[in-house]
DNA sequence: TTAAAAGATGCAATCCAATTGCATCTATGG
DNA sequence: CCATAGATGCAATTGGATTGCATCTTTTAA
């Protein structure tokens, strides 16, 4: 099976990626470029959220081609029309997954120690924090579970 | 009142915070520095976690100075020796401050949205997060409070 | 079908936090 | 006071990310 693994467990081949990610580029407004379509394919063949580097090479190993400087600004583009979600870690690099491929919203991640990957955790969460201090105004929580992903546990 | 609030809610002069520095040097084994002095009087005198740039600010302000590199490299013997904790952000920029102030282990952070401080939270926390793909071994939960400090508040 | 106009891209230069190499200096034990 | 392990200062460098600007492409409307 050739396929990638999608978000509800069934797979989409990159035919589909391809269709998908036209579709995406038409509902939101914004010119359908080829820089467009190759970074938001590839975030959406991937499960885990993918850094520069990481799409910068999964473009070029499909044959195509996108400036560095025209990777940051398609990203920059897809996280303003919400077609992607970028994560900050501790590595200092930014990583960003499709929007498609996870929950809505604010969601918990997981980050493996070992190998530095990142993956988006889709269900509900909650935390009980400790009690802020007086004047302090909560808006949104974030949680970031560390630990081994499957291929580095064991 | 020119004293500088302590965590627990006395305050310390900065003839003190000096001593303080001093007995927390002594106790890790490593030499007693100027640099060391310096950066960790600072780190004891903020509540909120310092960045690189706002201790050498604080250590230009007190008539001392430090290289830039040896400021990196001391904040990184502190954090090794568990004298400092470094915080990572969004905005990319290690922040740190004195473990003497904070709670030991895993803790809470807060951070404004709109001046982009950090302070730690005491006190326990918990989180109730998603449950985790098969596979994935969780070792720490990691809590972040977005949200308005009281002085970005209102 | 074509011509503008708005928008996207490529390239070079630049920014900025952080790191590294290396010669020099200094805190500490003897 | 000396010897030396260890710390520092300075210059150069790294690496992710950003900016300026000329050129190219997509889109819209004539
Ligand atoms: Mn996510
Ligand atoms: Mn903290
Ligand atoms: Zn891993
Ligand atoms: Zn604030």
């Amino acid at each position: 099976m050739s396929g990638i693994e999608c978000c509800n467990g069934l797979t989409m081949a990159e035919s589909d990626l391809q269709t998908r990610a036209r579709e995406l580029l038409r509902a939101a407004d914004g010119r359908i470029t080829s820089a467009r379509l190759a970074v938001l394919e590839v975030l959406l063949g991937s499960a885990a959220a993918l850094s520069h580097h990481e799409i910068e090479n999964a473009i070029a190993q499909r044959g195509r081609d996108v400036d560095r400087v025209t990777l940051y600004r398609v990203l920059d583009w897809l996280v303003e029309r919400d077609l992607a979600h970028r994560i900050a870690s501790e590595d200092r690099i930014w990583r960003f997954n499709a929007v498609d491929r996870v929950q809505a919203g604010d969601h918990a991640h997981f980050h493996c120690t070992r190998c530095g990957q990142i993956v988006c955790l889709d269900g509900p969460y909650s935390s009980a924090a400790p009690a802020l201090p007086t004047g302090y105004q909560p808006e949104r929580t974030e949680i970031t579970i560390h630990g081994r992903c499957p291929g580095c546990a064991g």
